[in-house]
DNA sequence: GGGAATATTCCC
DNA sequence: GGGAATATTCCC
């Protein structure tokens, strides 16, 4: 095996204690080379683990299989004695395989891929989202600031129509005389009556005063 | 020294290790107890390190050590013997007295504060942000669809002012006859001139049409 | 099986 | 002295 240096410490220790011929009794390839087995976890812990990590627990040594993708291959209790409590435990991995040290190199480890990036792109997106909040945010103002002035010209519009109408009504001069089409058309459609059509018809003129005053308020408050 | 839960382990380590009277030959609290000292670094290394620690390496302690804020006391050759290499080395920290356990708490790790509060905040302002520009991005589509409505029907009222005027004009009626005050008051003040008293004071006929059509495509498009 | 805190190492 | 990678522990 040649030791790249960036070839994680544990990955090359892993590899030189499954090696280790004098450990085959308790720790050692399976049978068909795919996967390492720990056939005796009381000496395993006692007697290896402390030579080449700075621990004697296997729950921190399988917290390390599993921060480097390995798998623990489950024993559905078949042909093999004392299943139990502490039988043999198998792990697997699918670039840890007998005689293909070669293989080792694929091996990542799953803290040192995914976290840095999430951290990166959070800051960027960060950066991306308050910039374009600001931008919307100004957006914003100005549309407020336009609807509101529309809104004030609005009702001094209404205001002069109605003026208007009452003006010409106090002269008793008939409002839609003349023309060839209603007063009021909204170039959206339909949402909104005529008004002035509504007015002569409909209303008596005690109406009137009344109907102006509800428009006005709308668009002034 | 009570053993809080939330109390690092180096701490109370370091704690346990200064206060062993039957280390004080090679290391010990200052004369003042404002500090400790390593003054056989051989020996701490070799008997106390590994003793505490998973490693027997004095720059690991010492990471540790600048980890929690301690800083290495200088002796600028006063009158210290064998300044030279492996003289006495002196730590100290503001809340690491002898006699004062109870400051100890008061001691934080550098990573511990500052690393996961900054991704916590992270995430959760991201939600905040999130949220928040979906309100407004809502709220810019009501306010965006009530402008345009405004805007629609501000272009109508316009478009009925004239056509009044247009009326009127043509019936030889004088516009301002019978009214006190102007046609046209903006509420909120002198932005806009009063198009009525300016056209009529001002504008020939030939000036109007063209007057009130620009008004219109201003509202219209 | 893996997230997260703390510890150890490596490196500037 | 401290940033960052890796290791170990603790906990769900």
């Amino acid at each position: 095996m040649k030791q790249n240096s960036n070839m994680p410490a544990f990955l090359s220790k892993l590899w030189t204690l499954v090696e280790d011929t004098h450990t085959n009794e308790f720790f050692t390839w399976s049978q068909n080379g795919q996967s390492f087995l720990v056939l005796d976890e009381q000496r395993f812990v006692k007697e290896i683990l402390p030579k080449y990590f700075k621990h004697n627990n296997m729950a921190s040594f399988v917290r390390q299989l599993n921060m480097y993708g390995f798998c623990k291959v489950l024993h559905i209790g078949s042909g093999i004695v004392k299943q139990e409590r502490d039988g043999p435990v198998e792990f697997q991995h699918s670039y840890f395989k007998q005689g293909q040290d070669d293989l080792l190199e694929n091996i990542k480890s799953k803290v040192s891929s995914s976290k840095p990036e999430e951290n990166k792109i959070c800051q960027e997106d960060l950066t991306k989202i308050i910039s374009s909040a600001q931008k919307v945010q100004i957006k914003q103002e100005t549309i407020e600031s336009r609807l509101s002035e529309l809104k004030s010209e609005n009702g001094s519009l209404w205001k002069e129509v109605s003026e208007f109408i009452v003006m010409l009504l106090q002269n008793n001069q008939p409002v839609s005389l003349k023309r060839k089409r209603p007063l009021l058309l909204n170039t959206n459609g339909a949402q909104k009556k005529n008004l002035f059509q509504h007015i002569i018809v409909k209303s008596p003129r005690s109406g009137l005063y009344m109907y102006i005053f509800i428009k006005m308020m709308n668009y002034l408050f």
